[in-house]
DNA sequence: ATAACATTCAATTAAATAGTTGAATGTTAT
DNA sequence: ATAACATTCAACTATTTAATTGAATGTTAT
């Protein structure tokens, strides 16, 4: 590795990216992160992992410079270092889509169509600002409460997919109901768009979330809380 | 890994690019199909490969879905499946730059000022498209042969670094000069400005280089050839 | 048909990576 | 000070990846 050259050197730092989102539990991270700040135990649990190995995968991401950390307390708090990071996810999303068949395949098996029903209108950015403009529009956040506290769309309502079931009468029949959830690829507001046309809502789904409106630079609204900790759900 | 759920499966297959970018001599052979086509024997050789390992690499970036092959006689020419990967790469190479300590330092050993002589400027696109249209700049490619003959930067001049010594007298002492090559940390056209700096030209460097400028969308100049070979250089 | 050639495949070895377990570190609360 | 706690470190095993060598494949030119 020593007798090369400054270019590969260069190339060789460069791909330590690469493999930071070459593995799935660490694209999982990622996607945690691009909502809000974590503590290793939340991330461990919401990605299925042990400790040992989430933090593992933390040092790995912070070392390719992806994410950082700050002490509080007797935790340590991880975030992304840099909102590009969450345009590198999407760009490989949307490269994947395109050129790996297996892709668009696994994602009509997330996202299945119900014979019964039209298939759901998938809303752009553009699209959401303009029907939120015309004000007929009531947004549904489908996140855990922690992710949906700190930082959601303005205006929106937060109910998980088991609250939703209870709370229907919350939700008007006669205006139209945009869901949305982590991303692209994050199958909760495709479940709640379904469970809420099936009960003949007006439902559409945001095709992108919460981090890509946010990298945008479109306005977002916070709930105040004095702690990391929060609501969590799986 | 079969007891996982379809949410994993997808973020293994995202992470199949994040893998496949996640090595130098990968990334080399992406840095060099992002100039034009090429020939397995021909990228073996500029990336310093044995054929059999450059096969290997090929075929994982295939598998990744970021290039694709063609027959062309006995010969195989790979090329990028899709203009997004020069995002991707410019992406990495962004977060990067702005966030591993290394690439920086590696960056100005790459790239050095000689303490003599006064900082190169390096034009952003939108300043190189406002000098071109005032009609005052000559442009300088440093790339081989092949790839200037492949695409070009309208009304560019070729000369590799081993040529310009011999036609000096073919650039204007008058009148500003900008070199390009292959990418912003392609050393060529920066070696290329400092030789020219030091011989008393007006010279600048554009910060990207061909394929970012196709890429946008901005014009290029094409020279027909029968076949893919043509000069190479290293 | 056959020889020459470019590339890929197969098999091997060496190196890097991921997951697991239990001990070590550093902070907070008592 | 000491105990409790969140996280990291260290050591180990299993898996994956990279490079090398030589054989196999498929195309072109004779």
């Amino acid at each position: 590795m020593a007798e090369f050259n400054l270019e590969h050197d260069l190339r060789e730092a460069l791909a330590g990216i690469g493999r930071a989102i070459g593995q799935p539990h660490r694209l999982r991270l990622l996607e945690l992160l691009a909502q809000r700040e974590y503590y290793v135990e939340q991330l461990a649990e919401l990605s299925s992992l042990t400790m040992a190995s989430a933090s593992q995968h933390l040092q790995h991401l912070r070392r390719a410079g992806l994410i950082t950390v700050r002490r509080d307390g007797r935790q340590m708090a991880y975030r992304l270092t840099d909102e590009r990071i969450i345009d590198l996810l999407g760009l490989v999303r949307q490269i994947a889509r395109s050129q790996i068949a297996e892709v668009e395949r696994l994602l009509s098996q997330l996202f299945p169509n119900d014979p019964d029903l039209t298939p759901l209108v998938a809303l752009s950015q553009a699209e959401l600002v303009q029907q939120m403009e015309a004000g007929q529009v009531t947004l549904l956040d489908v996140r855990p409460g922690a992710e949906f506290e700190a930082g959601h769309l303005p205006g929106a309502i937060n109910l998980s997919l088991a609250e939703l079931e209870q709370h229907l009468d919350s939700l008007p029949k006669d205006q139209s109901i945009v869901a949305y959830c982590r991303g692209p690829y994050c199958a909760l507001s495709h479940k709640a768009a379904q469970m809420l046309q099936a009960r003949g809502y007006q439902v559409q789904r945001f095709e992108d979330g919460f981090p890509e409106w946010k990298r945008a630079g479109l306005p977002i609204e916070t709930l105040q809380r004095s702690s990391l900790n929060g609501t969590q759900h799986p």
